[in-house]
DNA sequence: GGCCTAAGAAGTGTCGACACTTTAAAACGC
DNA sequence: GCGTTTTAAAGTGTCGACACTTCTTAGGCC
């Protein structure tokens, strides 16, 4: 019998230079290096991360389908703008499949994951910085988008994290960081969220995480 | 003063033959031209396609993303396999975006979306075989999703769309063509959402739809 | 000086080549 | 005949090359 073992196969990453020119020049896009709507040409990026076009042309394929880069008609490639309309867009789309995965996260809720997700609310309540605050906050809803376990609702996920990351660095670049204060209803959101997660209903979680999340949009500069 | 037109560019596909293969392969993917786990080998795709392996590469990559096919550790690329496990992840994360969806197209709603929504139903009425009702019931999710007016809603949910598709294709072989009859609960189904997302609330679209989604997972073979 | 034009520079799309790795097949021993 | 080892075939990863296109800058014209 063939089939040996066919599993459908989680994530397997190429060991290539490709990937490792998609991760590097993904943290570099996300950390703001690049500022917003500059043209990325391959033989410079490929002088930069010391490799050919090739591993580099394969990084921004992957990159466009993670919405951090965008081809022109004419083929070149331009780190993409992420103006308030689509981060309107990200937020809902991020609360579809957020509001699916608490519900799916509520179903098999564990002590352990009580005891990370309130580790990680009481290191929001000392942050210091929006940098800071919004590390922890996207940490704390990868958790729980893990805790689906449904690997390709964290797989749409992850995109739009980048992309959310992303603009959130061209903010912080506008801010002042010295003018920050506790975002008190942030923390007070995770609270009730880890309230529903743990000993809520699924559709109390789904609603919990629907309201977190579109709450946000306001944000808009 | 510069940023003439800036636009975060909705979709430019690139006028290439990557692009062309990509498109073309996946047809033929979802066609079920090539059986689940069967080895997709560059040198074969690039004379199957008349050109060189440089543009099939840059496919598979963009077909990996879509979740269509897998890269094994090895490198090797090979027809992704949807079983029961894949199918519950896919309408999970399905049910979710398309809710949202629904909400928000039922926010801007006119009456020649209910035209095509119900001229769509009307002919899975007179549907002959699974493949044709599948097709129109396809036509109509997309639709739905395209009146959200979220472009990423609409990205994200494209590769399930196609997982979904490559799943059916591989049931249809299975299933004989003539133990075909009317699946008047789909259609139902369809009037309900149509009711609610012409003349009900978000909420009750986005409820009818999460429902009338995840109701489908028992499908399974 | 401002505008149009034309050479030059820069960039993309595609190809073939080659080293290295993995798979498949053939040869060998028992 | 069956299992093991060796050898050849096939495949991937990366590179440089070159034609063609697009952008940019310098020159000329008014």
């Amino acid at each position: 019998m063939a089939t040996p073992q066919a599993q459908s196969s989680p994530r397997a990453p190429r060991n290539n230079r490709a990937t490792a020119v998609h991760l590097r020049l993904r943290k570099e896009i996300v950390s703001g290096l690049f500022p917003q709507g500059s043209a990325l040409a391959e033989p410079t990026l490929a002088e930069h991360f010391h490799t050919s076009r090739a591993p580099v042309r394969e990084a921004l394929i992957a990159l466009e389908r993670e919405g951090l880069v965008t081809f022109e008609k004419t083929g070149r490639t331009r780190v993409r703008t992420i103006a308030a309309k689509d981060l309107r867009e990200i937020m809902e789309a991020r609360a579809a499949l957020e509001s699916m995965a608490a519900r799916l996260a509520n179903w098999n809720w564990t002590t352990a994951d009580t005891d990370f997700v309130a580790k990680n609310i009481e290191q929001q309540t000392k942050a210091g910085s929006f940098a800071e605050l919004s590390r922890l906050d996207m940490d704390l809803h990868h958790y729980v988008v893990t805790c689906s376990g449904n690997l390709r609702l964290l797989q749409l996920w992850e995109p739009l994290r980048w992309q959310y990351e992303a603009y959130l660095v061209e903010i912080f670049k506008r801010r002042s960081a010295d003018d920050y204060r506790p975002e008190t209803e942030t923390v007070l959101g995770h609270r009730k969220l880890l309230q529903v997660l743990s000993s809520g209903t699924p559709a109390e979680a789904a609603q919990a995480m629907m309201d977190h999340v579109l709450f946000n949009i306001s944000w808009a500069d």
